[in-house]
DNA sequence: TCTACTAACGAACGCTGTTCGTGTCAAGTA
DNA sequence: TACTTGACACGAACAGCGTTCGTTAGTAGA
């Protein structure tokens, strides 16, 4: 029986392809690896899929649950030490550089953490694996909480910052001539104001991203070391 | 001499609003402080001039180029001490934590500083005082550079933090509810895996915002304390 | 008085996150 | 086997975004 032609046709009875919270979260990880945390939109994470982006939320409620389920993805790249007492400074620097790691070489996505505790399982083990390690070194337990949430904040900025430049670096920018310039406008300031960037002009300039990183790390660890079996009044 | 009556009348010659950068990054700090930093978008901080978004660009070059000069403004709000080499970790304590406390009194705003170095004139002056200090207390060169980058940083990291903290309490989530929320949640998780986490919740939810802060920034000056005056071989 | 020039501006482009209503398929039930 | 129900994919749309283009208006200099 043939229909009017002027009705519409029936769609092609294709195979709706099977969408699922992993694909999405794949997919997104996949953009963010390529590019950035801004070229995640959702638009792009439904293209990548064949979708349109109302299909998403079917999945997920917003972006900013679909980044942090990301996040949390990530998160399970960090590998995980068992705790040694006898180590636990060595220990404590390896976990969090290798934190650090896995933030940097998954572009900007420790974005999505900074103002947010992190609870996915994976986060969750982390800090679980964290807090062992710092009790095991003898910190005591608020110092070994506190620090948890402090040194979680140093390592998402840091990777921010290596992401930022290795982002510069990707797009063609070199970042040595950026150095360069600023090196130039440092030592181009007026002298009677800032004599002490003038004089540091090498020292601020040394190092890359990663030596940075351990400075700051080494500080802090050294700072709880310091606390170390003292007894914090409350 | 009567003009055809399809060609357009003149514009009535009314006044132009003398528009200009110092304006426009006053009107951008307003939105700033009154709401957030996705608040401040070219359009609403055109509208509070009384004109267009596309006015705009005759004064500054981009979006980013504005919120550059807003955080350099908010730097200038920080207090600078005369370097004393009694007093440098005291001191360091002192310009840090009012650093922290200036960036979140102006909402996101350090949101702008990660990945980037600033470089306004207000944040040249605090990196030439902070110098200054650290080089009285006798922190090595290197140290010194690097550790107005780490805690630069670290500053940064803890004002997003509370900035998202005092954003809730503003839209009127309570905050204590939340706290309580995630203290469930720790002591629910499965003690066979989470055994620490649970054990630690009292710890975990202690303290405020600026309390995390000082407890990082005390480890922050404890490390730099026991780098003074040790000769670090390159 | 006429001419350059600069700044203000209206409109538009292509993008964003999210919602609504519709459509379609598959499983469960009579 | 026929029918109902529920879940979910999806097209279209909304309001907003940063930025650019071409035009217009007011002013400073010749």
């Amino acid at each position: 029986m043939p229909e009017p032609p002027w009705w519409t046709p029936r769609k092609t009875a294709q195979r709706r392809s099977p969408l699922s919270r992993e694909a999405i979260v794949a997919a997104a990880l996949k953009i963010l690896r390529a590019e950035s945390i801004d070229a995640v939109s959702m638009r792009r994470v439904a293209a990548e899929l064949g979708t349109g982006p109302a299909s998403l939320y079917a999945h997920v409620a917003h972006k900013e649950e679909l980044l942090e389920l990301v996040f949390d993805e990530v998160s399970g790249e960090i590998p995980l030490p068992d705790p040694d007492p006898a180590r636990w400074r060595e220990q404590l620097r390896t976990l969090w550089t290798d934190s650090h790691t896995a933030l940097a070489r998954n572009g900007d996505i420790a974005r999505v953490v900074l103002g947010r505790v992190p609870m996915g399982p994976n986060a969750l083990r982390i800090a679980e694996r964290t807090l062992e390690i710092l009790r095991a070194g003898g910190v005591p337990d608020r110092a070994a909480a506190w620090a948890v949430d402090v040194v979680g904040m140093y390592i998402a900025a840091n990777a921010i910052e290596g992401a930022v430049h290795s982002a510069n670096q990707k797009a063609g920018r070199d970042p040595g001539e950026h150095y360069a310039a600023v090196a130039r406008h440092f030592a181009a300031l007026p002298a009677d104001q800032f004599p002490t960037i003038a004089a540091l002009v090498p020292a601020l300039t040394a190092g890359d991203g990663d030596d940075r990183f351990a400075f700051g790390l080494d500080l802090l660890i050294e700072g709880l070391n310091s606390q170390t079996g003292r007894i914090v009044e409350p």
